[in-house]
RNA sequence: GCGGGUGUAGCUCAGUGGUAGAGCGUCACGUUGCCAACGUGACUGUCGUCGGUUCGAAUCCGAUCACCCGCUCCA
């Protein structure tokens, strides 16, 4: 599979969404609201497609891999124990002055060890800020020291200097940006209710992990998978539905013997990518961006995100992470349960070390999206040698003898109808009858769109604009000789076939 | 969160103080023997929302929401 060359702006990308019926704004009657997306009947399929290859991928042909569906909400404590509610929470501060907005924890501060003059914040990837400390407090920039301004009491604010600033006390007190949701459980709202949506799916696999070691008689390395919603409160969602606020994780834990991360981490990047081939995404487009030193969480042994290149720059897909056995420890300690794997092979007791791919449902689709659109100059008549070219996406209008069309290329297996099927002609009973007939037959094996509406013609491109790899029409001959035509959606070349063959042909022509 | 831009039919957009429009799309009927044909007809809007000015507001003013671009942020 090539790239796509033709760019697509996200305009266009959100019109035909919108047009068709893949994804609208939430609540749109009254005004959206930022961050949150809702997938109409095509999204849905899309996004259905998605989750069952990745499941089939990870879960269904893996015997050391299973299954969990953790609840969103669970007991607070789990967020203790990750982490989340103790660092997932940026404290910033707002510049009332230059109104730039700073995370509190990235800004140092420039003082006089007297600590009687002005301060000067600045950020900590830049030179102390020593000619500004010269000619402000008139004082030898020796004496002075670089500080957290996290350490910087609050009273003292009135004396620091903002960034790009000449007066102090522009700085407004670090406020925390809880990234989670927050809501209670029960009727009543009281601190000792209050819960979250959870961040991540990961963490009801870790949480569970003890039982489902207990009952699912696997032996490590083995692997818990889940899919499910998860929740973020983004200071600012962008980029269509790339970032949002409620989203969709597919995410595997894959536990294995402490010593064997290294392979198992390069494992999983290696079959992710080989997964996103086969949906439809080529490996020009992907990249890999290893994270190394100050990239890396601390706990994390190595982590490599999963690029794609979307129209608004190079962006993550999934994140491939080596966690050590950081999450298990934590649980165990937070809970006090033991969660230890007992290897009988070696008799020895250990907490394993986990491989995690998690990746965003909504990011794949969106990708896939922007690599299948494209418009096509398609040749008229019998002219041009049939040749189909790339628009020109700055063209008004398609070359003399070209017209032009809109297709998206989803990879069959991902394409939200596989066929459609039409009568030639819809005043024609007997044809509409056939079509009826193969229709519903094989609406029972694949999502399929059945159309009388219109010209033939005018049909097939109502598919390719919602992507329907395979068209069958029915036509006169049909009626004689149960032959069909099929049509295919990226060659618009035609096929003839017997209606006994068509099943095994679709079969293998959607297949994952 | 800041700055700029935009918001009128499902989509693309015109309309700058005086009766809400076009193209495309959708639907129905007719026609149509394979790649956006044609004819006839139909549907669609609190002009993003709320408030103000005005005899009168899609149009002017304010606020707000959403989207886009640039910063910022992205554990």
């Amino acid at each position: 599979m090539t790239p796509n060359d033709y760019h697509v702006s996200m305009d266009s990308l959100a019109s035909l969404c919108k047009r068709r019926g893949f994804i609208f704004q939430t609540s749109e009657i009254y005004g959206g609201i930022n961050g949150f997306w809702d997938y109409g009947p095509l999204g849905v399929e899309l996004k259905r497609n998605i989750k069952e290859s990745w499941w089939k991928s990870v879960v269904q042909t893996r015997e050391n891999v299973v299954g969990l569906d953790s609840s969103i909400i669970m007991h607070p404590r789990v967020w203790e124990a990750s982490g989340h509610i103790g660092n997932f929470k940026d404290p910033m501060v707002d510049c009332r002055e230059t109104k730039a907005r700073y995370r509190a924890d990235q800004i140092l501060v420039f003082k006089h060890k007297s600590d009687e003059t002005l301060m000067f914040a600045y950020p900590e990837d830049e030179e102390p800020p020593a000619k500004k400390a010269r000619r402000f407090n008139k004082t030898d920039p020796a004496d002075y020291e670089s500080v957290p301004l996290l350490d910087i009491p609050l009273e003292n604010y009135d004396r620091l200097v903002a960034p790009n600033t000449k007066e102090a006390g522009t700085l407004t007190e670090p406020r925390a940006f809880n990234l989670m949701f927050k809501t209670f459980v029960g009727p009543v709202e009281e601190s000792s209710n209050v819960a979250y949506l959870r961040p991540e799916t990961a963490q009801g696999i870790f949480a569970q992990f003890g039982n489902v070691n207990a009952t699912a008689r696997q032996k490590v390395p083995f692997g818990i998978a889940q899919i499910g919603k998860a929740f973020r409160n983004e200071i600012n969602p962008r980029n269509y539905t790339f970032r949002s606020r409620e989203f969709e994780q597919m995410e595997l834990e894959f536990f294995i013997k402490p010593g064997t991360d290294a392979e198992w981490h390069e494992y999983w990047v290696s079959e992710r990518l080989n997964w996103y081939s086969r949906v439809g995404l080529p490996e020009g487009r992907m990249h890999r961006d290893i994270h190394e030193g100050d990239a890396l969480a601390h706990y994390a042994s190595a982590c490599t995100d999963i690029l794609y290149d979307f129209p608004f720059g190079t962006q993550e897909l999934e994140g491939i992470a080596a966690r050590g056995n950081f999450d298990l420890t934590q649980h165990q300690e937070t809970a006090g349960k033991g969660l230890e794997y007992f290897d009988e092979e070696t008799k020895e007791r250990y907490l394993p070390h986990v491989i995690e791919p998690s990746a965003g449902v909504d990011r794949i689709a969106l990708a896939l999206l922007c690599e299948a659109y494209r418009v096509e100059w398609i040749p008229k008549g019998k002219d041009n040698d049939g040749k189909i070219l790339t628009a020109d996406p700055k063209a008004k209008q398609a070359p003399e003898g070209y017209e032009a069309r809109t297709v998206l290329r989803f990879a069959p297996c991902i394409a939200p109808y596989k066929v459609a099927v039409f009568p030639l002609l819809k005043n024609k009973p007997e044809l509409v009858a056939k079509a009826r007939e193969v229709f519903e037959k094989l609406n029972e094996r694949w999502t399929c769109f059945y159309d009388q509406t219109g010209a033939i013609g005018r049909r097939y491109r109502r598919q390719d604009e919602i992507g329907t790899p395979l068209g069958v029409t029915i036509d006169f001959d049909t009626l004689e000789d149960s032959t069909v035509t099929v049509r295919d959606r990226d060659t618009m070349e035609q096929t003839r076939m017997s209606i006994s063959e068509l099943e095994n042909y679709i079969a293998e022509r959607v297949k994952f």
